[in-house]
DNA sequence: CTGTTAGCGCCTTCAC
DNA sequence: GTGAAGGCGCTAACAG
């Protein structure tokens, strides 16, 4: 009942009912044990160069790859991390994959992905299931929730964050953006320049980062005795900035507005235009992530800017010491955002 | 030599010294054979009720979890489809990558990812080659090379390309965005408002798709009788199109320009805004694939739209049949793309 | 330096 | 409806 490999035409599952070739073909082609062609695969040194040749070659003739499922049965270890992360191509999420799987595979592991629907309890425990069902060594998590509940059985493999504490008991490593320091510049920019108080669009109140920018502003605004306005919510998209902007662009005492992400600032400087009032010249806007197009706008978006990449690596780094046991967990580190001055903060209008 | 897995620090890594609960675990304590918590794992009906609650108490109390890569040796199927794509985190990759992570998973299989480094040959190899040490029964590919070669020993999975045809012998799937009906919509949009020609900033000569938009450019071009200009190369980023609308700006037979993506188009913008050209009074721009930001610009820009998210979810429905024995490999599949007109395009200035 | 034996955890015969 | 035996492909231990 098996398909003919020799067949021209691509008739079925060909990878099905064809089996791939095993360690022990090649031992036969070479005419050596299979322990052997196990020995010169993974490059153990006590192997006669005359039998590593002859092996090497049943090897390539017969495209041998080795089974990494089985070799993961025997070692109790797939060699492979999991990210669990929000579904969304925004720059900062997309860039935190990027970045986390390149510094995964550079450290010889597998890389899984989930990406969860929504950001909520229930999303973020059916993904990490999901990434434990399929044996992962470690798992790296990404804004999946702020509501997070401790789980029943404790987790089987470290955990690392790359956005806040998520009180996941003690197996935690923890490598954030420090969201404080180029928030509170923002802040300090703007009142230096004569807002008499700064505006905020705050992300989705479920998402760790939303809830921690605003807590920034909040406090840069409470630090320097200045009132603290409501902050509306959007939902990171140019569209709910423009929204929001709207009503923001109807109120007079609104000279300043420090908005959650660069998208929603965009979405926001296209309402304040539509409603007739100017950036930097009526309204200062300041946005936070530093997309690559913020630099060219027609009004240059002045923005706090985020080392995503640098946090990634970083995280992955302590990862490794913790699976080969050199580091303990629960090492918290943070890694520092600024404030990029460009066109769209000035000095408030005279009154 | 194994650490206590019930002191109260964590010290070293526990989830290697201790041994993961195993099906035969489950057994002992439920009091039936290894053979029947398998059954009851896989919902085989032939297991009487109270066999299974008995088993499925032991499963909760043990917190066990079926070792996928001991299955996936029995079964020679991992149940996990790799996507090799660009590691960039522009939008259209993005998005490509998380709508196949997520067809993926409704498909109850397991997604690894590789990102290459590079569009070339050398990167695609490698990252294919890893996916397929990884494991994988199936491999999704997204513009990684135009100059692929053809393997030496044929691949054992089935392929899917969201980018154009690979050249991968007969084993493949391609499900691409038709690129020249939307480009050739905006080359008649803007040549129909009055503009003698149209100029075009095309993106890396490596990446499939910019060979594609390009050609479908320059076809339209063509086909309307047009002059065909040189069509400078940027590398997808706002400031390359900075670059490029530099020396574009210094042209005054310059009227319109499409450039081959949206962030292109931005810092295209810019330049003309800083060499004192209006758009789109004085030059009509058109970019390619609707960021969300677009429609959000001072000037919203006029695009064109693709559908990325239908065609991988398109894709990953025919390579489940593919999987699945229901379908023969070799189909291709275009998804359209269509002129979304906004504020970026008009009559070209009276002469 | 090399081969033999054993067993990782799971699922598929095949008995009962 | 259930259990015992066997083997998927691989690597660790142990001979030789």
């Amino acid at each position: 009942m098996s398909v003919d490999s020799s067949s021209p035409g691509v008739r079925g599952p060909r990878s099905i009912s064809a089996r791939r070739v095993s360690g022990t073909d090649v031992a036969r082609a070479a005419g050596v044990s299979q322990r052997t062609v196990s020995r010169v695969v993974t490059d153990d040194p006590r192997v006669s160069p005359e039998a590593r040749r002859r092996v090497q070659e049943a090897i390539d003739a017969l495209g041998y790859r080795p089974n990494s499922a089985a070799r993961s049965v025997r070692l109790g270890s797939t060699r492979t991390i999991g990210l669990l992360t929000v579904g969304s191509a925004a720059y900062g999420p997309a860039s935190l994959t990027i970045a986390t799987e390149r510094a995964v595979s550079d450290a010889g592991y597998g890389f899984r992905l989930v990406n969860t629907v929504d950001v909520d309890t229930e999303s973020f425990e059916n993904g990490l299931s999901s990434l434990l069902d399929q044996g992962v060594d470690a798992v790296v998590v990404n804004e999946p929730t702020s509501t997070f509940r401790s789980r029943r059985h404790g987790l089987e493999v470290p955990v690392l964050s790359l956005s806040g504490v998520l009180n996941l008991a003690e197996i935690e490593l923890v490598v954030e953006s420090d969201e404080t320091g180029g928030i509170s510049e923002a802040v300090n920019h703007l009142l230096a320049l004569g807002h008499e108080t700064v505006h905020h669009i705050a992300g989705p109140n479920e998402w760790p980062s939303s809830v921690r920018r605003r807590e920034a502003w909040r406090s840069a605004l409470e630090h320097a005795g200045r009132r603290i306005p409501d902050a509306p919510e959007g939902d990171w998209s140019p569209s709910s900035g423009y929204e929001v902007g709207r009503t923001l662009a109807a109120r007079a005492d609104v000279t300043a507005v420090f908005a959650a992400n660069d998208h929603m600032a965009f979405g926001l400087i296209r309402a304040l235009q539509d409603a007739g009032r100017s950036v930097p010249e009526d309204i200062s806007i300041v946005g936070f992530d530093d997309v690559p197009e913020a630099a060219f706008m027609p009004r240059a978006l002045t923005t706090v800017r985020q080392e995503l990449t640098a946090a990634a690596v970083r995280g992955v780094e302590l990862l490794m010491e913790v699976l080969d046991g050199r580091r303990d967990q629960g090492t918290v580190e943070k890694v520092p955002t600024h404030l990029v001055i460009r066109e769209t903060t000035a000095a408030p209008p005279a009154r």
